[in-house]
DNA sequence: GTCGTGACTAGCC
DNA sequence: CGGCTAGCCACGA
């Protein structure tokens, strides 16, 4: 992997403050590739940082999860760790904790 | 080079 | 509100 556009994804998302959250959408549009939020869910999923990269900060553009590598469990429990609720696969207050880069 | 798939989104009906 | 369609990007077969 490791193409560009995978690159600028991994880089974004180490951007995201603890505590905030952003979508797969966002991120697209920051690169300038509006639409191609399947290819950040790509990149996410497949990125040799999992443990660096914030990825359970990626969310739907309605506040739904979406998914996870390690499981959606996985990811609320370290979403809660950072004061950030999640309510049946959705963020609470997700236009507060959303982060715009 | 084409087709199918995926942690998506927006628009229509 | 639910379902379908089209559009976007990258990857593997």
């Amino acid at each position: 992997m490791a193409t560009a556009f995978f690159d600028r994804v991994w880089k974004l998302l180490s951007k995201i403050p603890k505590g905030k959250v952003t979508t797969y959408g966002e991120i697209a549009r920051a690169l300038k590739k509006q639409g191609a939020a399947r290819a950040v869910g790509n990149a996410c999923n497949a990125n040799p940082f999992a443990s660096s990269v914030p990825c359970h900060r990626v969310v739907g553009a309605n506040g739904l999860l979406g998914g996870f590598a390690l499981g959606k469990k996985a990811k609320i429990r370290l979403l809660e760790k950072e004061d950030i609720l999640v309510k049946n696969g959705r963020i609470v207050d997700f236009k507060v904790k959303f982060w715009r880069f």
